[in-house]
This record gives structure tokens, C-alpha cells and sequence, in this order.
DNA sequence: ATTATGCATTACAGTATATAATACAAAGGA
DNA sequence: TCCTTTGTATTATATACTGTAATGCATAAT
């Protein structure tokens, strides 16, 4: 997994990180049952402290999306436990007015958004 | 239009006030050459700062969603020279993921989506 | 015993956020 | 002309968040 930081970004690192693992989760390029980097070995491998991977691996367990193991470090959730939160709508809804109001058609916002989702079937 | 905050959001004031008027355009709850409510009555209205507003409202203008005028205000913006960021693409490639996880079907995610965008047509 | 793991704690510096008070230039109304 | 309203700018302050750093702990496999 190729780990992208934009450091001059406002969306904190541990956040960065975060939706980073979520998206390849469901692109297919985590499996579930499959060990993620130790907070550790992540964090010198991507120049970020440790505690900032943390943080991320904490936001991802609280959320479902992983699980860990004081011994065997986290790996990918096995079910669909995860719910979707209130952020997720709101934010779909305003990112689909903003390319509403960009001018794109109806049929084209869709097409993307189908492109996106598509882009999780083992490409 | 209806203004809602959330002061326990990590999101800012000013960029939960942007996201509403952004939508509110996209739902023509707000139309083109309509006066937006000056800086000090929606400050006083929502209660919150001035200087909160005025971030809001340059955001906004900066992104080409209104125009101001030293003497009249702010009005929406006519025309749509709103150009697609960068960040409205992650974000939706990220919340159709996090939709996805959360085991929603193809079809389901892509009706959601159009529901939200025809939500724009004067409902 | 040793080691690696997630996790916790404490401290620190930098940045962002929100508020507050004040003021300014521009433009319309009285 | 004088006053008001407008967006905008400045300065200051308090608070919270972010990221880093160093250190340690309990756990469990080796």
C-alpha cells in the first residue's frame, strides 16, 4: 500500500492516514484478515510519529474497520459492522452540490460516482 | 434558510456555514443574483462571531460561489465558473468507499447519490 | 528472559479556531 | 454635508487541536 501525505493539508495527518486505509479496505488492496503494518514499523516507513499512526489505527478500530491485538499488532475486520456515520451523508451531499454547481450533468456526477465505487472490484 | 451548528463538530464555523450555503445554492434555496443576509445580521442571527462569517463569506467568494460588493453585500453568484477541487474528489471517492464498507449495494449507493443530487431540483 | 506489540502518559511547540474591540473606505440615504 | 451600512482589515486573547518526542507498561509469542 502506497501511502500519500499532503502536509501543507488542513486534514490532520492521523486523519489523512485514516481515510487512506478505509479506501484501500474497500478497493480491495486490504483484505480482511490481513495484517496491517505495526503503528511502528508505518510510522518510520512514512516519516509520520508514532503517535500519529495511533491515532489513525485507534479511529479505525473505534470504527470497525479494523481490529487489534496487543500481540499480533491489527488486521483487516472480517464483517460489515462498520455503520455509516452522519459525516459520510452530509459530506456526500455536499460534495455532490459541489459538482452540481460546477456544471456537471446529472448523468455524468453519476457516472463518476460509479466509476469510484467500481474502482473497489478488484481492478 | 435555516442555519444549523454543531460546536462539538471538528469541523470549523466557518467551513460548516460555507457547506450550507454551498448546498442551499445547489437546491436553489439560494438563487443566483439573490442577497445573501450581510456578515453582521447573520453573526448576530446565529450567534456566532463577525470575523467567523466574514471567513465564510471570502471562502465563498474566493471559490466564485458569490460575489460581494463593499456597498451591497453579498449576492450569489450567475454564472458557473465553479471549478472541481481537488478535495471534493477524494472526499467523494472516500465516502462512496466508506458506503460501500458499510455494505450497501451498488445500486443503492448510486440511487442515494441521485437522490441527493435531484434534492437540487426545486423541491 | 527477550522481544515486539498496542497503548498510555507527559511535555512541548506550532497552528488553527473563535471571539472581541476597533477602525477604515465606499456608497447610498437623510 | 452628515450619517449609516457595507465588507474588510487589524490587533489581541483564549482555547483547542495537531504533531512530535521520550518513556514506560502489560501482554504474549519466541
Amino acid at each position: 500500500m502506497i501511502l500519500t501525505f499532503d502536509f501543507s493539508s488542513h486534514v490532520p495527518l492521523y486523519m489523512q492516514l485514516r481515510n487512506q486505509i478505509v479506501i484501500a479496505i474497500a478497493q480491495g488492496k486490504l483484505n480482511p484478515g490481513e495484517k496491517l503494518p505495526t503503528i511502528r514499523a508505518l510510522a518510520e516507513e512514512s516519516g509520520i510519529n508514532m503517535m500519529t499512526v495511533s491515532k489513525a489505527y485507534q479511529m479505525l478500530k473505534q470504527e470497525g474497520y479494523i481490529v487489534t491485538d496487543r500481540r499480533h499488532g491489527a488486521t483487516v475486520a472480517s464483517g460489515k459492522s462498520v455503520s455509516v456515520s452522519e459525516e459520510t451523508m452530509k459530506e456526500l451531499k455536499l460534495r455532490i452540490s459541489e459538482l452540481r454547481l460546477s456544471g456537471m450533468k446529472k448523468e455524468d456526477i453519476l457516472s463518476l460516482c460509479e466509476t469510484l465505487y467500481d474502482q473497489g472490484d478488484n481492478v
